[in-house]
DNA sequence: CCGTATCCTTAGCGATACTG
DNA sequence: CAGTATCGCTAAGGATACGG
C-alpha cells in the first residue's frame, strides 16, 4: 500500500511525465478532433491543419499507447482505420478544456504583459544605446 | 470587434502556445513551488530538483514576461532577488493542479496501458521471430 | 547571490520517398 | 488508405565558466 498522502518524487516525475504529453504539439489537438467522434485516419490529417503523416502516427501511437484512444483496423480494402477516444481520454479531454478555457479567458491580460515587458526590455536596451549617443 | 462566438484559428495557435507553456519541462513545477508563497532564486533552485541555473532564469523570465510572476529586486549586498506569483499565475496555477490531479488519479491505469501496449508490441515482435525458428 | 555567455548534445519535428 | 523508413534541420536543454 503506498502512501498516497504524502508527495513523493515518484508522483512529481510521473505527473510532469503525463503533462508534457499535454504540452505536445500535437497531442491536444488530436484529441479534441476526437471529441467530435471516431475519426479515420486522413480525417484527422485534414482537420488537424498542419500536421505531417509522420507525426500523425506518433502522436495516435502515443494516445493510444498511453490508452487515451483506441485504434479499429477494418481490413478492407482500401484498409480503414478508426480512432476513437476512450472513457480515459474524454475525461482526458474535459480537464484539458479547462486549461483551454483559461487560455482563451486570459489570453489578451497574457499578450498584453507580453508587449509590456518587451517594450522595457527594449527601452533599457535603448538607454545603454542612446547614453553613447 | 473580433467575433468571439466563431472558432478563428487564432485561437487556437494562441491556446496552443499557451498550452506549451504549460507541457514545458520546468514552468509547472516552478509555479508550484511559489505557489507556496514567494522564493528566491537559489531558493527555487534547490526546490525544484535537477534544474539547471540557466533553465531556471529562462522559465522564470519566461513566466515573468507571461505576467504570471513578479520580480522584486533588493539591491543590498549580496543582492536578493524574489519571485512571486501574480493573481494570473495564482488563477492558472488553480486549473494546472486541476490536470494534476488527472494525472495522479489515473496514473496507475495509464502506466498499465503502457505496460500491456508494450508487451503486445513485443509479443507482435516475438511472433516473426518465433515463426522464424 | 544572481545571473549571463558559450559550447555541445540530444530530442522533436518536417520533408520526402517507399510499401502493403 | 494507412502507414514505415530515412534524412536533415533546429530548438531545447545541460555543463561549465565568467561577471556585477
Amino acid at each position: 500500500m503506498s502512501p498516497s498522502h504524502i508527495h513523493v518524487p515518484t508522483d512529481c516525475r510521473t505527473v510532469t511525465e503525463i503533462l508534457s504529453r499535454v504540452g505536445d504539439k500535437w497531442s491536444v489537438q488530436v484529441v479534441v478532433q476526437l471529441g467530435e467522434g471516431p475519426k479515420r485516419f486522413n480525417e484527422l490529417r485534414r482537420l488537424v491543419t498542419g500536421i505531417s503523416q509522420r507525426m500523425l502516427t506518433l502522436t495516435l501511437r502515443g494516445l493510444e499507447r498511453d490508452g487515451l484512444v483506441t485504434r479499429t483496423v477494418y481490413p478492407t480494402i482500401p484498409p480503414r482505420v478508426d480512432y476513437q477516444l476512450t472513457d480515459l481520454g474524454c475525461s482526458l479531454l474535459k480537464t484539458v478544456r479547462a486549461l483551454g478555457d483559461w487560455a482563451i479567458q486570459n489570453r489578451d491580460e497574457i499578450l498584453a504583459a507580453r508587449r509590456r515587458f518587451d517594450e522595457a526590455g527594449v527601452s533599457d536596451f535603448e538607454r545603454e544605446r542612446s547614453d553613447a549617443a
